[in-house]
DNA sequence: TTATCTAGGTTCAAATGTCAAACTTAGCAA
DNA sequence: TTGCTAAGTTTGACATTTGAACCTAGATAA
């Protein structure tokens, strides 16, 4: 009783959810299956079939959120034919899908550090090779440091 | 039927989920009560009837949530007190917890950019203000641009 | 011709999760 | 004694998720 911690309780100035990318991506990406079929996108599984095998997704619950990524204008669902097949149909990232290829790879970073015992995969530079790793740039081009950074109301 | 796109549906070797810390980040941030009560967090929102109105959370999803995060290591309650008042509690990200904030300043840059008019809330380094962005970093410390990165096993 | 296979779905009933509103509890103050 | 507040718990209606079975259209096989 005598050594309670004493945080500042100070409440920022609340930040509407309405107003605020960080809580409109929730509404998003808060949804566990919609998080792995990305997944799928970026490891290039395209088709329902494989999809579903993968993830063991209840095969109404994968019609369901291809169709609101589809809504969304994450995914697109496009013709293909393979000879001596019907035309069958491929579920693909968008520009802004693959734009959000950044939340899955900090989410794959901390999964990594975090989860994971020895994980398998990695994001490379595809022509160097070179591991890659997310980090917070200034304008100047130069990472900063976590502990320096700061959530601020624009000038 | 004559132009369908011919894309390549050669499969990936298919990435185990439980080997996989993109996909076990799935289910940790696949929840929008996650994201948003980590959001409150992050926003120095600590207290329970504070976040329960920020985010209109039923009260039970809010016990539910913030428990699970405790769980997870992720969050820690911890006693306080102000004068004239008994000991309350607060939650607080623990190092874990604060190690998960490139998700959300990921989930944040797409927002701003997909889903928001104009946002009020920026990522700045705290001590030059200068305005901060997320980028994937090589091993010289130079960034690389988002077409040229690729998802490969470790050597 | 009739049957079989496959990809990409629907449909179904049971289990689980979500919600708003009401209730509970402990300590403080009037 | 009564009321207030923070932090929950309980309730019962409603919605979502699940696995399993079923459906459908083209292609080929018998």
């Amino acid at each position: 009783m005598s050594n309670l911690a004493k945080p500042n309780l100070r409440r920022r100035a609340r930040v509407e959810i309405n107003e605020c990318g960080m809580a409109q991506s929730a509404f998003v990406f808060g949804d566990k299956w919609i998080l792995l079929i990305m997944r799928e996108a970026f490891y290039a599984v395209v088709r329902f079939e494989d999809i579903q095998k993968d993830l063991s997704i209840p095969r109404a619950i994968l019609t369901n959120r291809l169709g609101r990524l589809i809504d969304l204008g994450i995914m697109t669902k496009q013709p293909y034919q393979e000879a001596g097949a019907r035309v069958r149909h491929s579920y693909h990232l968008t520009l802004k899908g693959r734009k959000a290829f950044k939340i899955l790879a900090a989410m794959m970073e901390w999964g990594d550090e975090y989860l994971i015992q020895n994980p398998k995969m990695q994001i490379v530079d595809g022509t160097t090779k070179s591991h890659l790793r997310l980090g917070l740039i200034n304008e100047l081009g130069q990472e900063v440091p976590q502990k320096q950074i700061a959530l601020e109301p624009k000038r």
